[in-house]
DNA sequence: TTATTTATCCATCAAACGATTGAATCACAG
DNA sequence: CTGTGATTCAATCGTTTGATGGATAAATAA
């Protein structure tokens, strides 16, 4: 009940939990090699021996980094499911939408960070791949899709795979995507909720009634 | 008619092809920060004083990879327009999926690159991001979505961009994504090529309708 | 009080990185 | 052959980066 970073969870306003908030929105940005140490400490305002005297080495700092993001990721999932239970399919999805992209959309840095572990590689040896959390058939479940986490169909989980990366797309792309649209921020959260609503809601209520 | 870039193109066994092409590919998977111009070099069997010669600096080889890209990826979209042309929206998007799946899954640097692109930020203040090339718009009109590029809507816009990212997506996280749904390479292909239709078809067609 | 632990910064190191220089090698026209 | 430009490599430079040691101060315990 205390490792490290609950440790740092607990004081938001300690040395530990401030470096680990400024590290999760640097290294979500520019992935792990394009992020520096000194960039982290600069932005917390310290120097770099305080940020390696708290989380040993830069590697280290990301694997926190990656857990807390995985963790705040995953308490989601559980508001998410109490607000759907018992919903139908249909109106399931869409309340799921629109509050995993509301969250997202306030912790741009998850989306950022989840792309950078599914899309790049790390040229370090040292295996940060080792937490893989298995969000996906969770998603299935409660969802509905499948019964229990344990052997949802290949392609069940690829559907719900589907559906989150659409959203985490729609998020972390804001800086890309916006000026091809030419909207403004808010125009722009409308456009995502109803774009991800129009391409999935479709696709799974059809296949409920087959 | 006689850029370096496609000078380098016309002779492929020539050493600014080879550089270009191996660059590609490590540029892709480890991003711009995770690559070296070493691990560059060393994979061609040459020296880094050779890469320099040939391409200038790391940014400028960069650069030129992803004006690469998306030359091919503009190729690639003609040919797609051309097998689709005339052909009901169900069956446009039927074969461009196919079509367009089939080629990433060949030249996987293409997504790596693209979604590094869209996701990540580079620390350089110098503008890489001049080049944004505009697919979308043009791949609206193609599939008929669009009267013409220009004033292509935005609900269009996103609409393109969440389809074409879903298959970056799939091709590109191939490594995280396999795993977790305990398949082999062909039958992935396969899978993703059935999850993307399944996704897409019935949200377009339903529209089309209406 | 004094002693000890905790936390922070300054200075600095070794390794890695991007880049350059100058010499050596090769292709080939004269 | 010979000379000339294009190409390649070995050696190295200056900088950045991750990391550490030691001094210092603040907090805490004895």
């Amino acid at each position: 009940m205390s490792t490290p970073l609950e440790k740092a969870r607990k004081d938001p306003e300690s040395m530990k939990a401030r470096i680990l908030d400024v590290a999760r929105r640097i290294f979500g940005e520019y992935g792990f090699h394009g992020t520096t140490t000194r960039m982290i400490a600069q932005e917390v305002g310290i120097d770099i021996s305080t940020l390696h005297y708290h989380w040993g080495g830069k590697k280290d700092l990301y694997e926190s980094v990656v857990i807390d993001i995985n963790k705040d990721l995953r308490q989601k999932l559980i508001d998410v499911e109490q607000a759907i239970h018992g919903l139908p399919l249909g109106e399931r999805l869409d309340i799921s939408i629109d509050m995993t992209t509301d969250y997202l959309f306030e912790h741009p840095e998850v989306s950022n960070l989840i792309l950078f572990r599914y899309f790049g590689k790390t040229r370090s040896a040292g295996n940060l791949d080792a937490i893989i959390p298995e969000f996906t058939a969770d998603i299935a479940r409660s969802m509905g899709l499948a019964l229990d986490k344990k052997n949802v169909p290949p392609e069940t989980m690829m559907k719900v795979l589907a559906v989150m990366n659409a959203i985490h797309n729609f998020i972390s792309g804001e800086n890309f995507f916006r000026p091809m649209v030419k909207v403004d921020r808010e125009r722009y959260i409308a456009l995502v909720k109803e774009t991800l609503k129009f391409i999935h809601i479709p696709a799974f209520t059809q296949n409920e009634a087959t």
